[in-house]
DNA sequence: TAAAATACAAACCGAACGTTCAGTATAAAT
DNA sequence: ATTTATACTGAACGTTCGGTTTGTATTTTA
């Protein structure tokens, strides 16, 4: 690789770190292309040439985010076992790589900024679609192997992804970081075991 | 009431209607104040005339989805006396209320774009909060009066609103009318009863 | 009937923003 | 040494939008 290519591919890195900081703590649309000059020292037209657009550099953020996550979650999934230890291992895994991750919030915001954007609504489904799949397959295995009643795996994933989903916009608002996987453990022990009295 | 104060008041009820049903199809920022003079007819000047600004109109559109649905709320919580009744009731009521109000999706927007706006943000913390005193209520009665075993009545609120608050999320984006309803009814039964096998 | 308040219109303001583009510098290739 | 491709600059553009201001018709009040 040629000294020039090099230093292009480090200014591009320092580009994307900036902006993934500032996107992070000013959000998708507060967060101006001006912005991200004022904090790299490269120019507008230098962001554009590597980026296509405001719209290009923040997915390129999401799929490098979405590559660490696949990467982290394969590095430990071997470890748990049992359906109760798999789920609780992926509620773990969720709280510290998507509660934490710096971008969360600003992915909700660009999602729902992008109204009718028919693209952009349809690469979220991808992203849910594919998080009721893994559920299902945890869910369907758990049920082969008599750990759970048999049921419709399909519904029961998607509930699963709500709850997680819903967890998660929760204890955005209200960060209370001790607490949260706390709740998060709790809520796959009620997702198991239910709030009901056995009679 | 003059002549003229009722002429008034029917011009500020159409301009609520016209914003309400705007922000229900193009989203909160989409929606600029010269599509609703284009919508009713009004002038600018008028529009700011009876409302402070965009954000005070979308305030205003709110509060008076807030109290319809406090109203009809209470008008059948009498209906269900089990606490499985009273949370399946619930969670049909928000099925029928919020998730295909017209304004849902524009307030999720309204909310992830007042970023850094601590008032906002507050304002949305008094709603959820409000929600997880009723869940709760409801689930200490049920454990006080022996449905449910005794626990944390208060953490299982915020799992239960979790639960809702992704389901809305999810039904959002995939709108499955039918199947929906469904859906919320299976995801009240696990949480009071679970998924795993009974040992 | 004169004065004052109310309801509304229309033009205008200023600022912000994403994007483009003509041009420049630098390193690689010939 | 000259050409060419690549990396980068920064001023300018066009548009959009929330909000303000000034003016006017109409109705109420005195």
């Amino acid at each position: 690789m040629n000294k020039k290519q090099l230093q292009s591919e480090q200014t591009k890195k320092k580009v994307a770190e900036a902006a993934r900081s500032l996107f992070a703590h000013k959000g998708y649309t507060a967060t101006s292309i001006e912005d991200i000059v004022a904090a790299t020292g490269s120019s507008k037209g230098n962001i554009y040439y590597h980026f296509q657009s405001k719209e290009g550099l923040f997915k390129y953020l999401l799929d490098e985010w979405d590559r660490d996550w696949k990467e982290q979650w394969a590095a430990k999934e071997h470890l748990f076992q049992t359906t109760e230890e798999k789920l609780q291992g992926f509620a773990e895994h969720m709280v510290t790589n998507d509660l934490n991750h710096p971008l969360t919030k600003a992915m909700d915001e660009f999602i729902s900024s992008g109204w009718e954007r028919s693209d952009i609504q349809q690469e979220m489904s991808r992203y849910v679609a594919e998080h009721i799949e893994f559920n299902r397959q945890i869910l369907q295995q758990g049920m082969d192997e008599g750990e759970l009643n048999a049921d419709d795996a399909r519904t029961l994933g998607f509930i699963l992804e709500g709850l997680m989903m819903g967890l998660g916009e929760m204890s955005k608002r209200a960060p209370n970081a001790a607490a949260t996987l706390g709740i998060y453990r709790k809520a796959i022990q009620v997702f198991l075991h239910g709030t009901a009295l056995v009679r």
